[in-house]
DNA sequence: CGCGTGGTTGACACGGATCAATCGTGGTGG
DNA sequence: CCACCACGATTGATCCGTGTCAACCACGCG
């Protein structure tokens, strides 16, 4: 074989590779008031709430510290309350019978997880679960009504959160009714490139999700990710090293991505 | 040729059809101040609100009654206001230059145009046409949140309005990915199924777009729409009159929908 | 050392897209 | 009133992108 893009056996000995296994998490809420701010300011997007409501909505939470693997959100279950991903990786999906775990969005850092589910009052529309430890932040929807009518000025960045959630969803299902593989991949690349100094076509992605769970998310089998990963590179485009993806010619990229 | 499906052909002569072209809209506003709040009450959902807030919402409100055709909606044009479509139906998709006008989804009756970008600042992410002539109600977005500084029981149902949007997007975007085109049609054909009294197992679709325009709402291409139906009557589940679909096995259709 | 997991590769099948031809309808102008 | 034309729908032939199935490799763990 030649230049073989199985991260496995290309680097070969002293494994650099990130393994597609759960990561640990480490503690270091020392106790800061201004980490949560930090959170919700993230969280909540553009208007950075006044400190004052941020203490409010912060006595509201329930945090629950999870181990990688746990049911964070059930469709058997009624949300009541408005879940935040505070720290870790979790995806959304579908709990099966017969089947694993189909993954089909996946989460990190701080992030809302299904912002949308407890304003309906019913059950949510996917499962998720924890891919790695996760702290996992809980605000009874009741309770955030109740402050919502103490604090109006809070539906703002809750608005946002939620319209952003409809523009992300909006552009997922135009690309997978529109793209091809080839397309959609190029833009989950583009999405996540981490500038390289000096050299503007040039990026790195690091994948931090096992391939077919990015597979998953972009609609297709592990098997054409694969391929799609050897023909991109085959082109010159990306550079593969295990779950280390060079970006070569980002413009290139960029073309197949918006055809 | 047998039974054709081709509406046109089948019914011969008298044609019943639904005219795959625009309707008209009568005046039927007399002013009633009862109308409005049918209106909004449909629009903004369950929590039916106090009439004083509606009072306030419509003093916001500005009315435009467009022709069939019109631009409601451009990705050129900044989203100052929430829009509704007060009467008469619209396509959300993307006008560009060379092609004619390639529509995603499409609306009718009372609903919101849209009721996510305006919250985001931006641009909307698709074009909207009017494909009937139209009333379109017109919200100022900051009017609206001043107004939600004065009244925070509009949060609810505003952010209810956009889970919803959140619920529908995100199954759209499931189907896309795991289910075939039979399926989602049938699954689309079961979603406008009116009921037929004293026939449990079957119901009527009225078909009130064109049918390419289905398919493109589908994903599909109107060859395949074509086919589908073909397909679909030919096994009994469905017969096909034109602009009118009369389902003749509703839980064998629901059986593929889930498929 | 053997086994389980995740990834890669090839052969093959199939669902839909694409291309092209035909038909029915409705509108238009002579 | 009829010939003509544009448009939408339908149908058939063919092509291409992906899924499926199966074999194999590489690594990590007990």
């Amino acid at each position: 074989m030649d230049t073989n893009i199985a991260s496995n056996a290309a680097v070969g000995r002293r494994t650099v590779l990130r393994p597609p296994r759960q990561r640990f998490v480490g503690a270091d809420e020392g106790g800061a008031n201004g980490a949560a701010r930090a959170l919700w300011g993230s969280l909540l997007g553009l208007p950075v709430p006044a400190a004052a409501l941020i203490d409010e909505l912060q006595a509201l939470v329930t945090a629950r510290d999870l181990p990688a693997g746990s049911l964070l959100l059930s469709r058997q279950r009624p949300a009541h309350e408005l879940l935040v991903l505070a720290q870790g990786d979790a995806a959304l999906g579908f709990v099966q019978e017969g089947a694993p775990f189909q993954p089909e969005r996946s989460l990190q850092g701080p992030d809302w997880l299904d912002p949308a589910s407890a304003w309906l009052g019913g059950t949510p529309a996917q499962d998720a679960i924890a891919l790695s430890d996760v702290r996992v932040l809980a605000l009874p929807v009741a309770e955030v009504q109740a402050l919502l009518l103490r604090r109006p000025e809070l539906a703002a960045p809750l608005l946002h959160v939620l319209a952003q959630q409809v523009r992300q969803l909006t552009t997922v299902a135009h690309d997978l009714m529109h793209k091809d593989a080839e397309a959609r991949f190029s833009d989950w690349l583009i999405q996540r490139c981490v500038a390289v100094p000096d050299a503007p076509e040039q990026a790195v992605v690091t994948l931090h999700e096992r391939k077919r769970d990015i597979a998953a998310q972009l609609g297709i089998t592990p098997e054409t990710l694969s391929r799609l990963l050897r023909q991109l590179s085959r082109k010159g485009l990306i550079e593969v090293r295990g779950y280390t993806v060079s970006v070569q010619d980002l413009s290139a990229l960029r073309a197949i991505a918006s055809a």
